[in-house]
RNA sequence: GGGCCAUUAGCUCAGUGGUAGAGCACCCGCCUUUUAAGCGGGGAGUCGAUGGUUCGAGUCCAUCAUGGCCCA
């Protein structure tokens, strides 16, 4: 970091640099020959025992013994014990290694495996090589990083002191991976839609605003996939889906970041129930393939996420929850007399759409902490999706949710271009009363459906509320390698 | 946006108006199967920033910065 006042520490090891070159020695080596992993020879140390193994790590502590010493070596499977002997490197091998290596450095290390008496793995280190320096001190040993602002903005530090950080993004690498083939088995593309859109829609949410300079226009950040997707269905490709970040111009929290990843799927002549199975076969799977078990611990409650999950019509939660019945919220004038009677403090305007959701939001979801489907949501919340053929107020749409938190949404597509037309318009009313976060009008989007796209099921997933679910973490930042920051100034 | 809390050595933390502390890390010495190795000695600070109160501020007050938790 410019400017950081240079300390001992630092100046100290930067001179072993030049002691290093001075004894023909590079202090950033090159390409190491590896044959074998921290984890492979702790857990086949016996049969081990005896051969010649190279490997390559961190060294992450030095346990000195005058003529001999022990050292801990971290590689991306675990941590293995080196032991250095004075008789075996020599003189000048062993020398140049205590007055050379610190904690924190980089060697490559070629030994003979074998177990001490008190019977722990180890690497009777019979040649080693400098791979990097570190110029800069290893944070504490046993207490790990703890300040959280220097876990998020030194995210490197975090991975090196706390391995379970590690055990987290490779737990999230593997969920993404686990979608991906899931979704390839079951005949769906995986395709790539524009992040630069000049109307942002498909959720309710604001988006970053940025200019394309040579066609000089402002352009947005995409806030969802949704819209292009659907484009592509029109177009025939039946089965598709995109993986890939979302921008939303909002607070930040424990469960918001303004980049994050959603995972999209659209399936032609699919419907909601489709997209539910889809869901409980999707996470249940996940659970299994990356924690070994569809029951697991998560928030401290013990979840369970077999097959199948229980379906709550939105209005059934609300009655049972409240005893308001869908006929008492029959206008918005309704809607703001029972969100006075609730005590609900309403941030946005009041109507119909928005005091149902602060209802569910207060009274209903945080119930539902086993996984389950919240069906049936009232049309004026759900601009995109077809309404119920008996009931034209309420869409298929629904909401996974566990631990009383949004997992998905999903609904079956309204592919009717009339209707999508009078939802878009009644969006911009709402806009024009002061949603901001309201759909704008995508006058594309409707030429395209009519030419025809296929009735569908649709499915968003919040990667990072998945991977937060399956981890056990309680803060969106834990899921996210280097989340937003404000400048340290 | 509001409330509360935190910010002290590289890291983890004590320090309740009177000389800046500990553990780890670091340096020196001893030590060839230790493992939070051990034993002895040593160095290390813009106490987040800026003002203010006071004989005297890490400590009290104000403002700001960054972060956390709760609320909206």
């Amino acid at each position: 970091m410019p400017g950081q006042r240079v300390d001992e520490e630092f100046e100290r090891r930067r001179q072993k640099l030049d002691a290093a070159r001075a004894k023909g020695i590079s202090p950033f080596g090159a390409r190491y020959e590896v044959t074998a992993k921290a984890e492979e020879i702790a857990g086949k140390c016996d049969e081990m025992a005896g051969s010649t193994v190279s490997l390559a790590g961190r060294i992450t502590a030095l346990r000195g013994h005058g003529k001999a010493c022990f050292a801990d070596l971290r590689d991306r499977t675990g941590r293995i014990q080196l032991h250095l002997r004075f008789d075996v490197l020599g003189e000048d091998g062993y020398k140049t290694f205590e007055e050379l290596v610190d904690l924190g450095d980089i060697l490559g290390v070629q030994g003979v495996v074998f177990r001490t008496k008190r019977g722990e793995p180890t690497v009777e280190v019979r040649s080693w090589t400098m791979l990097s320096k570190a110029l800069r001190p290893l944070p504490e040993k046993w207490h790990g990083l703890t300040d959280v602002d220097l876990r998020y903005r030194q995210r490197y530090l975090d991975l090196i002191a706390n391995p379970e950080v590690q055990d987290t993004f490779i737990k999230r690498s593997r969920i993404i991976s686990y979608i991906r083939r899931f979704l390839d088995e079951r005949g769906f593309i995986e395709v790539q839609t524009p992040v630069l859109q000049t109307i942002a829609g498909g959720a309710h949410a604001r988006p970053f605003i940025t200019h394309h300079n040579a066609l000089d226009m402002d352009v947005y950040l995409r806030i969802a996939t949704e819209l292009y997707l659907k484009r592509l269905l029109v177009g025939g490709l039946e089965r598709v889906y995109e993986i890939g970040p979302d921008f939303r111009n909002e607070g930040i929290d424990t469960r918001h970041n303004p980049e994050f990843y959603m995972m999209e799927v659209y399936q032609a002549y699919a419907d909601y129930n489709d997209m539910m199975k889809l869901v409980e076969d999707l996470v249940s799977g996940c659970a299994q393939e990356v924690l070994g078990s569809m029951k697991f611990m998560s928030a401290g409650h013990e979840i369970d996420v077999t097959p199948p999950w229980p379906r709550l019509r939105v209005w059934d939660g609300i009655t049972q929850a409240t005893g308001v019945r869908p006929e008492d919220i029959q206008t918005d004038e309704d809607a703001k007399a029972i969100a006075k009677k609730l005590g609900l403090k309403m941030e946005k305007a009041q109507t119909k759409g928005s005091v149902i959701e602060e209802i569910m939001g207060e009274y209903v979801e945080p119930e539902l902490i086993q996984p389950h489907f919240l069906i049936d949501y009232p049309v004026e919340i759900s601009p995109l999706a077809k309404r119920m053929d008996d009931n034209p107020s309420l869409t298929y749409r629904f909401e996974a949710f566990a631990l009383g938190r949004e997992l998905g949404n999903a609904f079956s597509e309204l592919n009717d271009p009339i209707d999508q037309k009078g939802r878009f318009e009644q969006q911009v009313k709402e806009k024009a009363a002061g949603d901001d976060e309201a759909h704008p009008y995508d006058a594309d989007f409707i030429t395209a459906l009519e030419y025809g796209m296929p009735p569908a099921g649709g499915l968003g997933i919040g990667i990072e509320r998945l991977v937060m679910f399956l981890t056990d973490s309680q803060s969106i930042r834990d899921v996210i390698l280097f989340p937003m920051m404000r400048p340290k100034t």
